[in-house]
DNA sequence: CGTCTTTGACCGGCGC
DNA sequence: GCGCCGGTCAAAGACG
């Protein structure tokens, strides 16, 4: 169980002491929004043409954690429920969508396999918890408060 | 009986 | 316009 996903509560401060927090044997964060824009929302928003009604603006946050797990499911103090999987080209093997059980939350996981290394594990969070985690036995208590907007 | 996982279908965007 | 691709929904089954 990872104890130190709390992380994701602050965004602003990702990717300073990411690698240091996770108690797994290694960790990459990759926070594509060190630029204003992100991965392919320039485009879109510049050239949007009323289109944006899709479903979702994709401004939500998004941090790709780049774990080495045996486990897909990484406990993290929240509930996630599990509603799809793809088989995407980049990779082999199918990716998974997770989204957070609480009504209040709509923070979307989604666990891919690197092809390469069946070991390597990529979490990409998207989105932002409003809720406390559920985490009812976990030490890290006074550090990952609820950082809710 | 309720919750969650599974899995195919469906939909929207984009490239050709 | 059609096909491909990625993302989500929803029905049904499994599991507690």
């Amino acid at each position: 169980h990872i104890d130190a996903f709390d992380l994701m509560s602050l965004p602003d401060q990702v990717g300073t002491s990411v690698t240091a927090r996770v108690g797994y044997e290694g960790v990459t964060a990759c926070n594509g929004y060190s630029s204003n824009t992100w991965w392919r929302g320039s485009t879109m928003l510049a050239g949007e043409k009323g289109k944006m009604k899709v479903r979702r603006k994709m401004r939500e946050p998004r941090f790709c954690f780049q774990t080495r797990s045996d486990v897909d499911v990484l406990d993290d103090g929240y509930k996630w429920r599990k509603y799809g999987q793809k088989v995407v080209k980049n990779s082999l093997h199918p990716r998974s969508y997770f989204r957070c059980t609480h009504s209040n939350c709509r923070v979307k996981k989604r666990v891919e396999r690197l092809s390469t290394d069946c070991r390597m594990v990529i979490t990409t969070y998207e989105g932002r918890h409003t809720h406390p985690p559920c985490d009812d036995n976990s030490s890290s208590s006074g550090d990952n408060t609820t950082t809710c907007f």
